[in-house]
DNA sequence: CCTTTTGGCTAATTGTAATTAGCTATTCCT
DNA sequence: AGGAATAGCTAATTACAATTAGCCAAAAGG
């Protein structure tokens, strides 16, 4: 890794932790493993460093997408899975969004540094927005509509099941930004979650089988 | 309003724009109308502001809870008018809810404020879960508690079903912090989260005739 | 009415943080 | 090898922001 890669790394980590305006230069050099006045050897300014981060995560952000993309269009290719999807097929896809995004290094220390900063200006909120709101809800609409094609839910519009299935992933997921220690609260009810999600969902007469199975825990 | 008030307020509507750290005193007196120094003669500090802030803000909201807390034991009386909750009772609540956390002066600064500074320490991380999202949670749980024991909905897990009905709206309620130009689109997003809400939760065979109005739509 | 307190001001003072200057060792071409 | 770029350092410098000192007018209160 390069001494630029480097500092950058390092300012995202302090930035996420104490924010921009608490952060100081020298802490960051520190953090590197140098001395304040080198780190202008390689930025001009300590917002320079700061826009840096910024276009070193549209790119990652932009790579992680099409992945993403590509590997839903891998899978969409088997209809039938998708279209039976179980409940168990639901609840990992839950867990797994909410683990990426709470424990990928690089999306978790800047989703942090994004809610602290995300005021300072238009288009860090328009980015903010963008990153863990808009595009995950389509995301999730696009899964739904094609789930919904199935015939095994409730004839209901995607973009509202979206909203359903993922604004409690995403409410969790800011409660463990503040509070790591309540992660493994956060993953039973996300669990919890997505089983009553299937349950009230799914278009079926086994609802009432279901019932027993709730009434009895 | 004494000058003390007067100089919190300012200082709240300050920290909720640009955060604690982005704001200098001289922004503050200069908002009530004076001199940097003289806020000296009502504060000890700028962090002593920022404490006088969280104490003010403590005492709001244990009244306000209690207030809620009356008016929900008030409307607790009469046990039919809520067994019986219709789909319009329901996205009229949510919509309250939205409407006084984004609206409401005091709480709408406060929480921007919050956004920002919940990482600085502890106590803020939990006041922040708190207020939003656990205070919330569990006064809709016991809401839907209520309202399951007078069987037309399903029979689920009352503190999930708060979370299916609140997390869209703090979701959306984040997005409006940020981008309050994106109000009307949040109304319209929640009107229809708490109709299809309503839809899957409530427990009948009418069923089959909602589903016309969602397909024709 | 006098005097004490209150709350404002201007002009320091202090402290800190970003940035620049200027020196030096290493590395990198050629 | 030898000159130029690179990347680090220490020691300024600059900038600015929090706070303090000390002055003064008006209000409060006996």
């Amino acid at each position: 890794m390069t001494t630029k890669q480097k500092i950058l790394k390092e300012a995202l980590t302090l930035f996420s932790e104490k924010g921009y305006h608490a952060v100081y230069v020298g802490d960051i050099a520190a953090a590197v493993g140098m001395k304040a006045p080198s780190l202008y050897k390689h930025y001009k300014s300590k917002k320079d460093i700061f826009n840096a981060i910024l276009v070193e995560m549209e790119e990652n952000y932009k790579k992680q997408t099409a992945e993403l993309r590509m590997n839903g269009n891998d899978a969409g290719e088997d209809v039938s899975v998708f279209a039976a999807v179980s409940e168990d097929t639901l609840v990992q896809m839950g867990m797994k969004l909410f683990q990426f995004f709470l424990h990928d290094d690089y999306a978790s220390k800047f989703r942090k540094m994004l809610t602290m900063e995300q005021f300072h200006d238009h288009d860090l909120s328009h980015l903010y927005s963008k990153q863990y709101i808009d595009d995950p809800l389509s995301y999730e609409a696009s899964i739904f509509t094609f789930l919904l094609a199935g015939g095994v839910f409730k004839n209901v519009k995607p973009d509202i099941m979206a909203l359903h299935f993922y604004a409690p992933i995403y409410m969790l997921l800011t409660v463990c930004d503040r509070q790591p220690e309540r992660e493994m609260e956060a993953l039973q009810l996300i669990e919890e979650h997505i089983k009553q999600f299937n349950f009230i969902y799914r278009k079926d007469a086994e609802n009432e089988a279901c019932i027993d199975t709730w009434t009895k825990s």
